[in-house]
DNA sequence: GCGACAG
DNA sequence: ATCTTGTCGC
């Protein structure tokens, strides 16, 4: 792989992903939530995708796509080998989600193209970026205090928020994926939270991808 | 040159 | 990401 041209390709498909909101006059009714895992040592890539209702947060679909492993994982380049086992996921959804939850960088990326970012483009949804650790950026950490906020910058620009989501937790990385401000970014987030360091939708797809027992519990009684 | 570095 | 039991703290 050519890391040099897929940097271009970065940059180019940076300049395409829109930082304003397209839900503010309809507000989503489902709302997804995205994450990505590796089986067989990584020979394979699991997508998982899972559709919430909103307000009440209840699991309304989920989806798993495996497909053969295209590239290793590199810092900054997370986007290309995670994104087709998510567009294979996403074209198994029965419903489309209205907004969805990615877990990782948006707009918080070396170059604006967080994995959030990129999916968001190529399937035209909006999309938020929710990552568990810093890539790029800098910020003051959050006081202790649940709902404890700071912003994540760059060279005086904001690229997203440091939220501490939970006492006791470490904080999350929101940002802009696709057609979403970061004040939205964070609204959705919030308002999707039930008690847990991470956001609903991306509970799900996390429990649904290992297979946990929350997940299994679901099956039985709607399966 | 050295350290940092999503999942 | 993934391999994995117990363990400390609220």
């Amino acid at each position: 792989m050519d890391l040099a041209a897929l940097r271009a390709q970065q940059q180019a498909l940076a300049h395409l992903v829109v930082t304003e909101d397209r839900l503010i006059a309809d507000p989503p009714r489902w709302v997804g939530g995205a994450d990505v895992g590796f089986e067989d040592e990584g020979r394979i890539t699991r997508a998982a995708l899972v559709v919430l209702a909103w307000p009440s947060l209840a699991l309304m679909e989920y989806q798993i796509a495996r497909i053969p492993t295209v590239m290793p994982y590199i810092p900054g380049f997370l986007s290309f080998r995670e994104t087709p086992a998510l567009q294979a996921a996403w074209q198994q959804l029965s419903r489309k989600p209205d907004l969805l939850l990615v877990d990782g960088h948006g707009r918080s990326h070396p170059r604006r193209l967080g994995v959030a970012c990129h999916f968001g483009l190529l399937e035209d949804v909006p999309t938020i970026g929710v990552a568990k650790k810093r890539l790029c950026g800098q910020f003051q950490l959050p006081s202790e205090a649940p709902g404890a906020l700071a912003p994540l910058t760059d060279k005086d620009q904001q690229l997203g928020w440091v939220w501490r989501s939970k006492a006791r937790c470490n904080p999350l990385f929101i940002s802009t994926g696709h057609r979403v401000s970061l004040d939205t970014a964070l609204s959705w987030v919030q308002r999707c939270m039930a008690g847990y360091r991470l956001p609903e939708p991306t509970r799900w797809a996390d429990a649904v991808a290992s297979r946990k027992p929350a997940f299994l519990r679901w099956q039985e009684i709607h399966e």
